[in-house]
DNA sequence: TGCGCTTAGTGTAAAAAGTACAGAATTGAC
DNA sequence: GTCAATTCTGTACTTTTTACACTAAGCGCA
C-alpha cells in the first residue's frame, strides 16, 4: 500500500464549462450522455487526459472536438476530487471554463443537435446534471462572475462589434443584477477601452445604436501600467433592498 | 491506448504552501529534500494522495504531519499538470495554501530543524526550488495577495490578539506596499470587525498599543448581508510613482 | 525625576468616485 | 406624419478616498 506503484492507478479528466451569450442570456453548452453512467442526463463536456497531454491542451482539445473552435479564452477554475465522485474508479477532474462567441458555433447546424445544446445557465443550475457537475457548474459560474468584475473578459462573449446596450445586458446577465444605463456607459467609456467604429447597428426596427470594439492592445498596455478594470456588483438601492429583505426574513 | 484502463496509470499529489507571518515578514515553510530527485533543494511540503482520500483531506494531512496543526485555514489554488513536471511519471499536483499563526509551530524546537524551515517569501521566490515549485509558490502568493484584499483572511496569520500596527504590517507584507497609517486604521475600524480588548501590549520599550481581536461572528453575519470587505492595493501616490517609472523605462 | 527615544494615536479639508434620476433624439413601420 | 421602440445624454448630490503632521504615552537611563 505504501509502494509508490500503488498510487499510479488513478486518472484525471478535464471538464470544460463553455459559456456563451445570446438573446440577453448567459448560456452553457451541455451534452446529453448516451451511455451509463448517468445515461440520459445532461453533462458538462469533458474527457480523460491523455498520459502525455498537458491539462490545458486537454481542455482545448475537448473544446475543439465539440465546437471546432481554437484559440479561445480558457481559464482553470478548480479541481474536484471527492473519492466517490466517479463510478468507474478514482478520477479527479480539473474544471476549466471557456468563453466563446456564440455565433461562431451553433449545434443546431450540426449532426448532434439532439445531444449537444446551449442551456440557459440559470436553468441548467436547477437541472440535475451527471456526476458532480452541478457543483462544478456553480463554481465556474461564480468564478466567471468574479472575474468579469475585475478583468475585461466579457468581450470574449460578444461579437467583435457590439453596442453598449448589448455589453450592459451581458454584465447584467453574469452579475445577475440590473445596472443603471447612464452610469454604466459613463464608467465604461471613461476607461477608454472601447473604439468607436463610427458604424450603426443595422436591421433593427428602432433607432440604431453605435457599434464599438474592444481595444485589447490598449487594455494590455494599461494593465501593465497598473490600471485596474473594476465594476460594481449592483446599485446601492438594490443592496439596500436585499438587505431589507434579509432583515425581514431573519 | 484508448482502452480506459490505460488511463489509470497516473498519480496526483497535493502541495501545501504554508504561510506564516513573523517580524513583519511573510514566511513560507519549506522542507529540504533528503533524496533524489532534487536532493538537497528546498521544496514545498506535499505528498501523493491516497487512493481513498479526498484532496482536501490529503492537504490537511500534509499540514498535520509536518506541524501537528489541525483546523487551519486552507484554500485550493490551482492544479499543475505539465507532462514532464515529475521525473517519476505522470503526477499532477493540486496546490493549496494554509495560513497559520507562526507561534503555534516553530521548527526550531523540533528534531528536523535542519530540514524544515521558515523562509522569507521574497527570498524563497528568488531561490531555486525543487520540481515546478517556484511557479507554484508564485501562483499561491498571488492568490493570497488577491484574497486578502477581498476577504478578511489576514487574521488567520496573526495571534488572537494583535495591534493595529501589526495588522497593517501584515497587509503591507502581503500586498508589498506601504499603507497610510491613519487611513488604514480609519478603514479597518469603520468595518466594525475588531473587538477592542481593552488591553495593552506588554514588554515593549515604548508606548504600548491597544490589543484587538477579530470578530469572526460579526463578519459572518455581515457577509451574509452582502457586506464586502475590501482594501486597496496601494496609495495613489505610489501608483503614480510606479507609472512614472514605467514611462521612464519604456 | 526628568529627559530622550520610540511608537501609538488622532482629524480635516480637498479631490475623486459613485449614485440617482428624466427627457429629447433617431429610426423604422405603418 | 404619427406611433413605437430604443438610443443617447448631464447634473446635482452623496460617499469614499486621499494627503498630510502633531501630540500622547510609556520605557530606559542618567
Amino acid at each position: 500500500m505504501n509502494e509508490v506503484s500503488n498510487f499510479f492507478k488513478s486518472a484525471f479528466s478535464v471538464d470544460n464549462i463553455i459559456f456563451g451569450f445570446d438573446e440577453g442570456d448567459l448560456k452553457v453548452l451541455l451534452i446529453k450522455r448516451g451511455q451509463a453512467p448517468f445515461k440520459g442526463l445532461w453533462a458538462l463536456p469533458g474527457d480523460l487526459v491523455y498520459p502525455n497531454e498537458d491539462l490545458e491542451t486537454a481542455a482545448n482539445r475537448v473544446l475543439d472536438e465539440l465546437t471546432g473552435l481554437e484559440n479561445v479564452y480558457l481559464e482553470q477554475v478548480r479541481t474536484f476530487g471527492a473519492v466517490d465522485r466517479h463510478p468507474l474508479g478514482r478520477v479527479i477532474t480539473i474544471a476549466y471554463y471557456s468563453l466563446i462567441k456564440i455565433a461562431d458555433f451553433s449545434p443546431h447546424a450540426s449532426s448532434f443537435a439532439q445531444t449537444v445544446k446551449w442551456h440557459n445557465v440559470s436553468q441548467a443550475q436547477k437541472t440535475k446534471l451527471a456526476f458532480d457537475h452541478n457543483i462544478i457548474l456553480n463554481t465556474c459560474f461564480n468564478a466567471l462572475k468574479q472575474k468579469v468584475r475585475v478583468r475585461p473578459v466579457g468581450f470574449e462573449l460578444l461579437p467583435p462589434k457590439f453596442t453598449l446596450t448589448e455589453l450592459q445586458h451581458l454584465y447584467e446577465a453574469i452579475l445577475r443584477t440590473k445596472l443603471d444605463k447612464r452610469n454604466f456607459r459613463k464608467k465604461i467609456l471613461s476607461m477608454n477601452l472601447l473604439i468607436d467604429r463610427n458604424e450603426l447597428q443595422e436591421g433593427v426596427p428602432h433607432r440604431p445604436a453605435k457599434l464599438y470594439q474592444f481595444d485589447k492592445e490598449r487594455y494590455q498596455q494599461l494593465e501593465a501600467e497598473g490600471f485596474n478594470f473594476e465594476l460594481k456588483e449592483s446599485t446601492k438601492k438594490e443592496r439596500r433592498k436585499k438587505l431589507a429583505e434579509l432583515m425581514d426574513n431573519g
